[in-house]
DNA sequence: GCAAATTTGTCCGTATGTATC
DNA sequence: AGATACATACGGACAAATTTG
C-alpha cells in the first residue's frame, strides 16, 4: 500500500469530474440560462455553435441536451430557424401516460380507469365552491357548449367531441387552478389515443350523453351543490361502463 | 400551366417521406418494438448499432431518439452496459413541473399555490371511501407514521420529511389508483424543490404538525368523514400560510 | 420568385470511458 | 487483471428547411 505515487489516471484528469455524463451539464446549463436570463415561453435561444462554445461540448452533446429538454417542452427546436425556450405544457405526462397504457401487459385497462377517476375527482372537488361563489354566468358558458353538442348530434362526431372537451375544460376553469386545468386536459387525450386501442368507445354522442350535461349545467344554475356532485356521477357511469364492459370482453 | 413534366424535385424523392424528422420515426421505431414484443420495464433492448440497423438510421438519430424516451422514462440507459425497458414513472412530469416553478417570473408562487390544492384535492375526494369501506388496519399503519414523526421532532429533519411523505402516500394508497398516488408523490417532490427557492420552509417539524397528522388518524378511526376533511383542511392551511407570507415578502 | 445566408438535421469515422465477465 | 462489449464524446462534412434581401 505504501507506494511512492499514485497511479497514473485517477485523481481526475483535471478538464471533467465527469460524475454525470456532459449532456447532463448541457441540459443544466440550458436550463441555468433561460432561468438567469429570465426568458420566457417562446424566446429565442443560442445557437447550437453558440451553445458548444458557452458550455465547452461538441455539437452531439449539446445537441443530445436539447432533445432532452424539448421532451420536456422545456425547449422547442424549429428546423432551419432556431431554438426558442418552449411552451412547458404537459405533453410529457400526455407521452409518459399513453404508452404505459398502451403497454400495460397485466391490466389494460386500470390506467384507462384511473384516469377517469382522477378527472372526476377534479370535478366532483370544485361541487362546493361553484354553488358557493359562482354561477350564473359560468353556466352560461357552459350552456353554449351543451347547445353545440345538442347540434352536432350524432352527425359530426369531431364538433361533438370537441364541444365536450371544451365543456369539461370550463367546468374546471372557475377554480382558478391552472395545473388542475392542464391535468385534465392531458388525462382526456390519453384517454382519446389509448381507449381506441382497446376496443373502448370514445364517446356516444347521444342524447343521453346530451342530456347528462344538461343535468350538470343545470345543477350549477340552481346551486346546488348535491344534485352537481350526483350528475357528475352519472355523467362519468357511461365511460365506466364501457371500460368495464371493454375489460370484460377480454 | 401545360407542360410536358413536373417540375424537378416534388413528389418524394422515395427514400423518405420525411415530414418529419427521421429521429422520430426511429423514437415510434423503439416504441412499437416494445410493444409488440410485449417488454416490461427492465427487459434489454437491442444495442445502439443493432438499432441503427433495424431502423435504418444512423448513430446520431438513434441516440437522439433514446434520448427522448429516456427523459420519459420510457427506456433507461446503463452507460457500458445497454439499454432497456425504462421504469416508466413520472419522473418526466416532476422535471417540468419543476422548472415551471422556479421559472414563472409573474407570480412564482403559483405554481405551488395549485400544487397543494390539487394535493388536498385528492386526499379530502377519499374522504366518504375512508370512512365507507376501510379504516383500522388503515389507521394502524398510519400512526406508525404519526409516532416516526414525533419520536424524529424537530432533532431529525430527514426522517421527518420522510415519514410525512410515507404518510401522505399511504393515505391515498387504499384507493386503489395507483395514478393518484404517483401524482401526489411527484407533487411533493416537486414542492420539495422548488419551495426552498422561493424562500418557502419545506416543513415545520414541530408539535402542531405531528398533531395534526395524529387528528387525521383518529377521524380514520372514528369513521368520521367531517372531521376527516376538517383535518384535513386545517394540516394544508400552515402550508397555505407559508406560501401566501413568502408571496407577501415579495 | 430566386438566391443567399443562417440554422438545424443527418451521417460517418474515430477515440475514450465504463461496466461486465 | 484482462478482454470484450457497449455507451459516451468528438469533429468534420453534407443535406434539408426557413427566413430575408
Amino acid at each position: 500500500m505504501a507506494r511512492e505515487q499514485a497511479p497514473v489516471k485517477p485523481v481526475a484528469p483535471e478538464p471533467r469530474a465527469a460524475r454525470q455524463p456532459l449532456r447532463q451539464e448541457v441540459v443544466d446549463g440550458i436550463k441555468t440560462y433561460i432561468l438567469s436570463n429570465k426568458l420566457r415561453p417562446g424566446d429565442p435561444l443560442p445557437t447550437e455553435p453558440a451553445l458548444c462554445e458557452a458550455l465547452g461540448a461538441s455539437r452531439s452533446s449539446v445537441r443530445e441536451a436539447i432533445r432532452i429538454l424539448t421532451a420536456l417542452d422545456i425547449v422547442e427546436v424549429r428546423h432551419g430557424y432556431g431554438t426558442y425556450v418552449g411552451r412547458l405544457s404537459l405533453s410529457a405526462l400526455v407521452e409518459s401516460l399513453t404508452f404505459r397504457g398502451l403497454l400495460s401487459p397485466d391490466d389494460d385497462f386500470q390506467v384507462m380507469s384511473d384516469l377517469i377517476e382522477v378527472r372526476e375527482l377534479f370535478e366532483r372537488g370544485m361541487a362546493e365552491r361553484l354553488v358557493g361563489a359562482l354561477g350564473g354566468e359560468e353556466a352560461d358558458r357552459l350552456q353554449v357548449f351543451v347547445d353545440t353538442m345538442r347540434a352536432a348530434g350524432a352527425g359530426d362526431a369531431h364538433d361533438f367531441m370537441a364541444a365536450d372537451r371544451s365543456f369539461h375544460a370550463q367546468l374546471v376553469a372557475p377554480l382558478g387552478n391552472d395545473l388542475i386545468g392542464q391535468l385534465s386536459a392531458a388525462f382526456w387525450e390519453v384517454y382519446v389515443i389509448v381507449a381506441p386501442h382497446l376496443d373502448v368507445f370514445t364517446s356516444e354522442h347521444g342524447d343521453t350523453t346530451v342530456a347528462n350535461h344538461q343535468r350538470i349545467v343545470d345543477a350549477v344554475r340552481a346551486r346546488d351543490a348535491g344534485e352537481f356532485a350526483a350528475a357528475l356521477r352519472d355523467h362519468y357511469e357511461p365511460v365506466r361502463q364501457r371500460i368495464a364492459e371493454a375489460r370484460a370482453r377480454r
